[in-house]
DNA sequence: GCAGATTGCTTGCATTTAGCAAGTAATACG
DNA sequence: CGTATTACTTGCTAAATGCAAGCAATCTGC
């Protein structure tokens, strides 16, 4: 389902377009829990440390999906309940959030784990390659 | 200078203290006319295409600042005018937009340049090399 | 079959942010 | 010294954010 079709870019650089898409404080944190967290939900994305408001993330959700990144299916064993998948647009995300965690991790104090920043710095392709293996495994009903 | 003292971090998690740092539409605009369109005043930052307003790059360049991405110097030959450079902090950032630009090439219409883009892609080393090293040519007086 | 719970929102409202247009202090120039 | 420039600030309006409460559809257990 799409949203309302989006204004008129403000430029056609690359940059600008990415941030036109997601350049907000929530919404890579939604990629981040598909790609690295297995929440798939409604519910287990609001249980992240970060505290979304609902309508906050249902606006992004919703967004995300008219912008093609992520994909939305009904629960076949609960009607109520939707499970959300990255797109192959969406998993492509993987090195800009692979990116800014080495960025963070090298100028700021995180909670990330140093022994994964050690195997991402050192091996990041292969762990792209991982983190894309682990999306292509999810199936949908 | 310093802007007041941000408030308390949502999370630990390192994309989510890099989107309270930058994850708006605006602040990796900057970043990225510093980085590649060598632009480095307040004038400068106002003349690209985006159409940013005085306010919010003024708001955008303290928040930057106080983050230690960007630093500021009056300009020697005009006392009104001030010379914006990226930090070590900032330059460091170049992985993560050249991803996003990769990103948006791939999977929007964009009006980056086809062999810039394929030069980015196959020497991605090289290239982020190189704007490393431009970086550090600049001087400051 | 129904009461209570769950899921994914929506709603109303207060607060904050974005952005427009005009204005200002400091500085430069002829 | 008058005019222009630079980097903002200000006042205002519109839009976005986020809180708390509420709701429709669905599920579950008795």
């Amino acid at each position: 389902m799409r949203g309302k079709a989006p204004p008129k870019q403000r430029s056609g650089c690359p940059i600008s377009i990415a941030l036109e898409i997601f350049g907000d404080s929530w919404s890579l944190l939604v990629v981040r829990d598909l790609m690295f967290k297995q929440r798939r939900t409604f519910n287990e994305f609001l249980s992240a440390e970060e505290n979304i408001a609902t309508n906050i993330l249902s606006e992004r959700l919703a967004r995300l999906e008219s912008n093609e990144i992520i994909e939305k299916h009904q629960d076949p064993n609960d009607a109520r309940r939707y499970i959300y998948r990255l797109t192959e647009k969406g998993i492509a995300l993987a090195p800009v959030l692979v990116e800014m965690i080495l960025w963070s991790a090298q100028h700021e104090t995180t909670a990330a784990a140093p022994d994964v920043v050690a195997e991402m710095t050192a091996h990041k392709g292969r762990f792209l390659l991982r983190v894309r293996q682990e999306w292509a495994r999810i199936k949908l009903p």
